[in-house]
DNA sequence: ATCGTAGTGGACCACAGGGTCCAGACTGTG
DNA sequence: CACAGTCTGGACCCTGTGGTCCACTACGAT
């Protein structure tokens, strides 16, 4: 997509119909967010959604998900791309938490938004897959590091270890939805932190 | 609910619509699934689906999610009312592994339902804190028993540990699904056990 | 045999919701 | 100022889909 004239007034229209849209989604899910309610909400009207979105709901969808996916990451900054020390995983989990805790909702924009739509649109399952990819990467990363500096166990496969953790926060967010409380996440994710902070003790 | 006259035809009927209705919704999410593809799917008419389930769509997906509940525990049979020793654990996990394998799809019937239709139904998200409510109290019971028996630390508080190995199949079932392959699954479950093999070892 | 009830078929309805169109207002650049 | 292109409003269309109705059949009981 090379990009079409656009002008500031109209960046910011196009970003509060992507942020409107995301807090529907989160609060109702995909199917109870209507492109009359995301109207609505953001006082626009049927053509302007189409105007920055020729691709209709779905692309909207896509959209808001990319721009999670970079809220997400954000939010975890800059301690995800450290992680070298226990003390900077402390720090991470705790940001990761408080990202989760802004959203008033315990779920993942990210991970509930694949498992609604990943079923029915290819693109979107692919863009959940480089996501979580990357994140897993970026965590591997940092086991890499603690291994590198004699922390922890070197044999461990770090690729393991990520794909663990991230399990934990997805599951965790899954069990605190319907609690209403952080604590089925905080105790996953901990769990799964468990082998790093034994060893680094 | 005092039920109605019904036939063993009738019976047959309904759970045929039942069994392919969870069948579509685990390949196509709720919102893929519509009246008609299930009446297409079972030989049936619009008037059978109302007859037997007279609250419409939602009554029906809730009737799938008992159904879908009720074989989820089957299939944990006998190995997770037993739970008293590490073999037994074992057991009980090649058995679930196994069961989600038999879906051919990594997902949890019950958990991809409810965060797709938690947020909009009430009763389907009651159900569905039942559900983990007494799946987790089965677990934390097993646990118990392994420290009862002095296989584990006593103090560890059981409802945690089952939590946190409840977390370790949604999660790890999220990132199964777009892998498409079981490791994410066992690699988050087994971590999530390893405290348990550990002391019983 | 007949009667009442469960079971079945399929036409039909209503409306939500995604998507289209066009006219008009705003904006910034020559 | 003029004009080109962006931005916006809202009426309109149309399909998909949940839900209703009624007539007809199957079948068990007395």
């Amino acid at each position: 997509m090379e990009e079409t004239k656009i002008t500031a007034r109209g960046r910011a229209t196009r970003q509060r119909i992507i942020e409107a849209t995301g807090e529907q989604i989160l609060a109702a899910g995909i199917g109870g967010t209507t492109l009359d309610t995301v109207r609505a909400a953001t006082l626009t009207s049927k053509s302007q959604l189409f105007h920055y979105f020729p691709g209709g709901k779905s692309e909207l969808v896509r959209e808001v998900a990319t721009w999670e996916g970079q809220q997400l990451l954000a939010a975890q900054e800059p301690f995800i791309h450290d992680l070298s020390t226990w003390d900077s995983w402390i720090q991470w989990r705790a940001a990761l938490v408080e990202y989760y805790l802004g959203l008033g909702r315990w779920a993942c924009p990210i991970g509930s938004l694949a498992t609604q739509a990943a079923l029915t649109d290819p693109d979107l399952e692919a863009f959940f897959n480089a996501s979580m990819a990357t994140w897993r990467d970026t965590l591997a990363e940092g086991v890499t590091k603690m291994q590198a500096g004699g922390h922890i166990d070197r044999t461990a496969d770090p690729q393991r270890i990520a794909v663990v953790i991230l399990a934990a926060i997805q599951g965790g967010l899954v069990l605190s939805q319907p609690m209403r409380s952080a604590w089925p996440l905080e105790a996953a994710l901990d769990s799964a932190l468990e082998p790093l902070h034994q060893a680094a003790a």
